[in-house]
DNA sequence: TATAAGATTGGCT
DNA sequence: GCCAATCTTATAT
């Protein structure tokens, strides 16, 4: 007796949402999350989000990426191993929801990696839109002819359009409201590194080139930062 | 308690 | 390119 299911989904969802998913009936699992961060962060790339609410589902392709390295990473929340109210998630098991407010008015969402223990994440930095782009719309407050690409371009921005705020800091994203599902196989010629956006004061650890974003794509985030856009070539080069 | 700063963003020069 | 907005968080006193 399973009928229920797909009707249940067709009232509370936008119908668009399932054909995003391709029929998957399941997300990533933990053991997606439990690898080294570097590696979780590059396959992150053309995996979707999905936050289903009570005002509908938003789904997103993820076109960029940053990852934090844990204790020894002066750019993350958990540099120097000290355990905190904020970055507790990040301590406990891999597949968990990482979410904390900054400046006084944005979220900001990452995947917790790495065995239980060892705080390391991957922050969100950018999505292409794929399901629920009006409730986006109406999250940000923007026109209707804003370009769709541009509704969850940057962490803060990916959070608004996605209802994502700190009652989800710690979400299971293995099983549950807030999830991670396998999208599109993206090719190394199409992924581009650089530098992390905005932690100019980790020293020399802001050199380090621990973002991945899709080239080319119209809602990667706007680099801010002079000798952001640092191609995939180019870095092999450097770090060799 | 008090204070400084922030894994950002959008608007203005 | 510069800067204000806005308030939680971390850390010091």
């Amino acid at each position: 007796m399973t009928p229920p299911k797909r009707a249940l989904a067709e009232r509370r969802w936008p119908p668009d949402l399932e054909e995003v998913l391709g029929g998957q009936p399941s997300p990533l699992p933990q053991e997606f999350y439990r690898r080294p961060t570097l590696r979780v962060a590059r396959d992150l790339l053309g995996c979707i989000l999905v936050h289903r609410t009570s005002d509908g589902a938003t789904a997103g392709l993820v076109v960029e990426v940053e990852a934090y390295r844990g204790p020894k990473d002066r750019g993350a929340h958990s540099f120097g191993g000290r355990r905190t109210a904020r970055n507790e998630v990040m301590y406990g098991a891999p597949g968990y929801a990482y979410v904390y407010f900054t400046y006084g008015m944005h979220f900001c969402m990452n995947v917790v990696t790495e065995e239980e223990g060892r705080p390391e994440a991957v922050l969100l930095r950018a999505l292409r839109p794929l399901a629920g782009v009006a409730l986006m719309r109406r999250r940000r407050s923007l026109d209707r002819d804003v370009p769709a690409e541009r509704l969850a371009r940057g962490p803060g921005n990916l959070c608004r359009a996605m209802g994502i705020d700190r009652s989800r800091n710690g979400a299971d994203l293995t099983a549950g409201d807030l999830s991670l599902y396998a999208g599109e196989t993206i090719r190394g010629a199409a992924v581009a590194r650089s530098p992390r956006i905005g932690i100019d004061y980790a020293g020399e650890w802001a050199g380090r080139p621990w973002r991945w974003f899709l080239r080319d794509d119209p809602a990667v985030s706007r680099a801010r930062v002079s000798g952001t856009a640092v191609g995939f070539e180019r870095v092999r080069r450097v770090l060799s």
